[in-house]
DNA sequence: GGTATATAGTTAGTTAGGCTAACTAATTAA
DNA sequence: TTAATTAGTTAGCCTAACTAACTATATACC
């Protein structure tokens, strides 16, 4: 098997562990782990179209939609008139900015754990192996 | 943002666009990535047990039924007699062989071009840091 | 200005790819 | 010989996506 198959298998191997035991941890706050990574979104950069969120997020506008009624009806993010009667910007709530602070400490044992023996530099080099694939792919 | 949580996202980013890429590959086979994760796992190791197989991939039993129900529907892989009455060993016919063999080279183009620009000492080191992360997840 | 086209978001229905619970058949331990 | 364990199956559920077709608004073209 070349390099790059032992990658892809490896890297197939580890998701559905991964999203299980992310899961488990946001079970606690109702939420699953494609909400999580849409909080964390509006969080890292701030208020977003639901076109901007499809876009970054890489999945279709009517996937969005579902994401966003649930976390409205959490009370974790709000919609806000966009540029035009059309655009509607979603954003955290007051209560969404802490679960997200709360969260993320509560998630940060279990991801250091999960990524215990695995030395900062090698952890980076990862990441920006995945960026590139990323960009490799969604050219 | 930690590092970890850096990882953790930009992982978690690239599952959906890779899936599609590949599925869109395997369509030719009438074939999804799970069934080829499947058939890869038959080609590198061998023959296996239901059981086997669901440790192997980390899913539970019945969802190595129904994977392995559809490859024999289509006569990529067949079950034999284990080593009692209970267990069934799945493994590739003749066919499944050579199709394994023809997707592989179909795929690798795709796959370097979504690696392009990545050495390979980088994509060693990405492949070992999540194979202990699976490590660390599955103990 | 009026019509065609494009854009933002929604609704309805489908799919992949898992899961658990509960089952049968065969095997092993008490 | 009876109870517990193990291998695989069936039925039904769930997440998290998808496409097709829709409404409402905005823009471009003649």
């Amino acid at each position: 098997m070349t390099i790059e198959q032992e990658f892809f298998n490896q890297y197939r191997l580890m998701y559905r562990p991964f999203i299980n035991l992310v899961n488990v941890q946001l079970g606690k706050y109702q939420l699953y782990s494609s909400q999580w990574a849409l909080l964390r979104l509006l969080k890292d950069k701030g208020p977003h179209s639901f076109v901007d969120i499809a876009n970054f997020m890489f999945i279709e506008k009517p996937s969005v939609t579902r994401l966003v009624q649930k976390l409205v009806e959490l009370g974790y993010v709000e919609t806000v008139a966009g540029r035009d009667k059309r655009e509607k910007l979603v954003q955290l709530t007051a209560n969404g900015e802490e679960i997200v602070q709360e969260i993320q400490a509560h998630l940060k044992p279990t991801m250091e754990q999960a990524l215990a023996g695995v030395s900062e530099r090698d952890i980076e080099i990862a990441t920006q192996v995945i960026a590139n694939i990323c960009a490799n792919i969604n050219r």
